[in-house]
DNA sequence: ATCTTAGTTTGGTCCTACCAAAAATGGAGA
DNA sequence: TCTCCATTTTTGGTAGGACCAAACTAAGAT
């Protein structure tokens, strides 16, 4: 539904051309990371004019189906779950305006954070929780330098991601991680905060090894919440 | 990160344009709802020609910042959830190529319903009992009606995702249901299947009034399973 | 084979022009 | 005074041409 009206939607010269341009590069005949023929030729194969070609263009570029730097040959690009978190990007940014918003937000990564412990409480693999435990290593070892703690903190998390093995998830977190960050940086970091997440993320592991969903979230809960406090704090502050 | 490289994008004329109008729309100078002026006003306003400001609108349209029906004036649109939905629909579509892609889609879904219901059985509310059971009453109503019983089915599950009184779960609910729908309606249908459904529903709701996340969670998910178990079926027979 | 350089392609931007549909206008009729 | 219809004006959509500077190519020099 929605969007394919044909109805109220008389014309509109580029949406053929867009919708072609979109086939061949999904079907393969577009290349995947060549150039897209040149503009002059676009227009005599589709019959159009160049600001039709052009307008066409813009729009794939939008959707992430064509990278076109500045003033380079723009290239096609067969989407994935990455290239479309970025082309979401842009998007979502307009939405976080408020504090509300961001917090919104927040909490949803919250939720899917609780499920995704509870998960890997119940189905993680000896390999998963390896890397979980490289993780928090990583942790420890960065503790006394917030920019790196950061860093490995984000990395802890972005393991829990994969665990489910479905590469949507890896692709929300690279979300939160680039919508949150702008609203994150401001927070003051330390050592002992380090210190106190590093603790956090050894119990949820724990919690975790010890196949105990309930506990693995309840952890991981309070550490977030515990995390957004302080951020909330510094933000009032 | 990502896209703020100031390094290789030299120039672009209709950025600035872009930038400008985002913040007002965002600020509320341009007002949302209101048409917005006159492409030849625009170039006037910003000292670009005419190509440059219809870049920036499509720019913006592709965004959901500006809603430009083909032959009307473009109209100001300050972005919440569902818009921003809308935006990234046609981006989304591109990926759901192959079953594999869709199939994750549907994992994810059924990660955060599991998620949803487990919620709903630890904090729903009167007034969310009250709406569940009312959706419910309106699938037994429509079993005959494999059509309405579809609409009053997608209606049970956006109950759900209204429960944590967080607008963007009722985004996501939009985007599973326009994302799966077309991948969706081959499936066969039958009073038979619309039954085993509305029970299904009674048994969630039973759990969640129990109080009881496991049970929820527990039936929730073998209700999807056996949805998507009978959609592949239908897709590889 | 490598570097330099002259020539060619190509995207970015501006401009002019025209059309058809929308919106604004204004007047006729109730 | 209000409604409705016809006319004018505005406005978005598309075409085509022109020019520039940067990117690309190919030929020639080292």
């Amino acid at each position: 539904m929605t969007d394919i009206h044909l109805d109220s939607a008389k014309s509109r010269a580029a949406d053929p051309v867009i919708a072609q341009l979109e086939q061949q590069i999904l079907s393969g005949k577009l290349v995947n990371g060549a150039p897209l023929p040149a503009e002059r030729d676009l227009m005599e194969d589709f019959g159009a004019s160049r600001t039709v070609i052009r307008e066409a263009i813009i729009a794939l570029s939008n959707r992430g189906l064509i990278e076109s730097k500045p003033r380079y040959r723009p290239i096609v690009r067969k989407p994935d779950y990455e290239t479309v978190l970025n082309a979401t990007g842009k998007i979502v940014q307009n939405l976080l305006t408020e504090t509300g918003d961001v917090k919104n937000l927040y909490d949803s990564r919250v939720f899917i954070e609780r499920g995704l412990v509870r998960e890997a409480a119940l189905t993680a693999t000896k390999d998963n929780i390896a890397d979980l435990k490289a993780a928090i290593a990583a942790n420890e070892a960065a503790i006394s330098n917030s920019v790196a703690f950061y860093e490995t903190d984000v990395a802890f998390h972005g393991v829990l991601y994969r665990i489910p093995n479905n590469p949507i998830f890896p692709a929300i977190h690279m979300g939160y991680t680039a919508w949150l960050a702008p609203h994150w940086d401001k927070m003051l970091r330390s050592p002992e905060r380090n210190e106190l997440n590093f603790h956090a993320h050894e119990a949820i592991l724990g919690a975790i090894m010890e196949r105990d969903p309930d506990a693995a979230e309840a952890v991981l809960k309070s550490h977030l919440d515990a995390a957004w406090e302080h951020v909330r704090t510094t933000f009032t502050s």
